[in-house]
DNA sequence: GTTGGCACTCCAGGCTACCGAGCGCCAACG
DNA sequence: CGTTGGCGCTCGGTAGCCTGGAGTGCCAAC
């Protein structure tokens, strides 16, 4: 594809305008590991990755900047998977020893945490509420026409939905309903749980059927944290992008979608225009999934400009959502 | 204080300056409503406000801006309470005519209703959980050292917390102190219920203090929902600003402080340095108490920059925190 | 006390010039 | 034939200059 000197070249040119955010210069290249020879024969070569879509020139002699299919050629084939380094290392392993409480409360922290380690915006997507076991259900009246319903499960979190009641439910419907739903729900997930059996009281069942249906609904949307979004205003200069990334990321389920797509397509990375959201085209995205016991719970991410650390990031994203996995599977 | 002339030419700079973001001339307002003078005499008069601190001059030879002694006068000597125009009141009705659902979601939706309405952030504090009724305590344990405790309500709030079990605490343990707790807690506050009975097992006793003790702590702390930071973002122009203010933000118990401190003074509005937070120097906030059967619960707001549309805004607070008072009178 | 007039100040925007960084091209070299 | 140094060219950015306009302060006259 391209030829080891090209390579270098590309590489050498991301890297330094990752530092640097200014187009990069055949002389400032020159003599990079990897290249070693004049500029002039770096210029021609530029003047190629120029031609394949590799780097663009913001005008006429000036130096190159990265395109979205730099970047990308950058973080498949020059990322090397290096070890973080190891203050982060133990600041991770800290941060997770003392991290307890609450599970929300724990995601949010650890997306906070997140943001402070690369210094981007970083999104923690929930554990799925339906994959857990449930441990307890409970349903409280209110009043005479609302109630709400408490779910406990396996891995400390509570979902807890409020619902309407259809006029002619009494306490003692409420009761059984909850005791019948306890019974039909605990120690399996919600989403495997099957067909409710009768109970042998029509109101108590209808009742038991829009608790299942309204606490499915819920559980089935992920819970999205996002923390660290004054890194990400401090990443961009102007302010207009701020306030797109601001918007978007107020729309939590476009996130949640966007992210769910990356990681379903396999991707670690979404560059640019890669992941399709107008709002976000000037940012990057890299998220590893929180693997719980073999199998995918969550999503953590960091969101930066694209010309972000690709390296430090994806390290930082995979110890992060490795020791977030390890902590989860304790519970 | 100041005469009336003066009273109104400050009105129209802080109106002026307030609609343009540009300085404000002496041309401009020379047949503003209630000045009807000279250009030369609003001059004099400008000179006059300014050695009083209630105008300053960008530069030499330029227009006057409001300082937060400009603001202040403003509010709390020219705003008049005004009617918010019908379309907005009509849309508040319908937002919370069809308000339902959770507590915690109500309260986030509303911040994000209000900050589309005023274009500012908004931010509103939850009741605090210590004054609602409690009308159910469960205790589930999770694992042999894990258990999490869930309190639902009156007001249709959950909170919920994990706890650490010392050794040796049985299912049974468990069981019984989730009954104890329930007969001493439900239908009392948690701020009033008094002392616990002795239960007659010392385990059980330990342990129902440890979840009050922990209940107690977390329900003290009062949550904040933030929205409509993308509309803050869009109304300042330096980068830093928004930064500045997203860091605050992310911090929220600064904000929760502030805003308690603001109400607690009695104050409606609080002028750029007014409130000594450093970083939102460039801010005022307008906050309104929502008050349910009588009592505060909660607070709502708007935080924006210091030339901000206050008799807009100050309306848009009023009847929002009004309208969900009594949204919340109704559970 | 109010007003028109006048001189002064300062910013914003446009224009020019210039410098430097960078490129492309080309001829020469190994 | 790939590599290299050289040369001319092209821009963007900065500094300097000017000018127009908005605005002030002061003063004398009403």
């Amino acid at each position: 594809m391209l030829d080891d000197r090209k390579t270098a070249i590309l590489s050498a040119v991301v890297q330094e305008y990752i530092t640097t955010a200014l187009p990069v210069g055949s002389t400032h290249i020159a003599d990079a590991p990897g290249v070693h020879v004049s500029p002039a024969t770096v210029r021609n070569e530029m003047a190629v990755l120029e031609q394949e879509g590799y780097l663009v020139q913001p005008h006429t002699s000036a130096g190159r900047v990265p395109t979205d299919k730099g970047y990308r050629f950058f973080v498949d084939h020059l990322v090397v998977p290096g070890v973080l380094d190891l203050a982060t290392r133990v600041r991770v392993g800290e941060f997770f020893g003392s991290a307890h409480g609450r599970l929300e409360e724990m995601l949010y922290r650890t997306s906070d945490f997140l943001a402070q380690l690369t210094n981007y915006a970083a999104v923690v997507v929930g554990p799925p509420a339906e994959a857990a076991v449930v441990r307890s259900v409970q349903l409280v009246g209110l009043s005479a026409t609302v109630a709400t319903v408490v779910v406990v499960l396996g891995n400390g979190s509570v979902e807890s939905e409020t619902i309407e009641l259809t006029p002619g439910v009494s306490a003692a419907h409420l009761a059984n309903a909850g005791a019948h739903l306890a019974g039909h729900l605990v120690g399996s997930t919600l989403g495997a749980a099957g067909e409710l059996m009768p109970s042998g009281d029509a109101v108590v069942d209808a009742l038991c059927r829009q608790v299942l249906d309204s606490v499915r609904t819920r559980s089935s949307d992920e819970h999205l944290y996002i923390g660290g979004t004054s890194q990400m205003a401090a990443s961009f200069d102007a302010v207009e992008i701020v306030r797109d990334v601001l918007r978007t990321l107020e729309q939590q389920f476009i996130v949640v979608s966007l992210i769910g797509d990356i990681v379903q397509r396999g991707m670690s990375v979404a560059i640019g225009g890669e992941h399709g959201v107008e709002l976000l085209a000037s940012c990057s995205l890299v998220v590893a999934p929180v693997v719980v016991d073999g199998e995918r719970r969550g999503t953590v991410g960091v969101l930066g400009p694209t010309r972000m650390n690709y390296p430090q990031a994806m390290a930082t994203v995979e110890v992060v959502s490795d020791q977030l996995g390890r902590r989860l599977e304790e519970s």
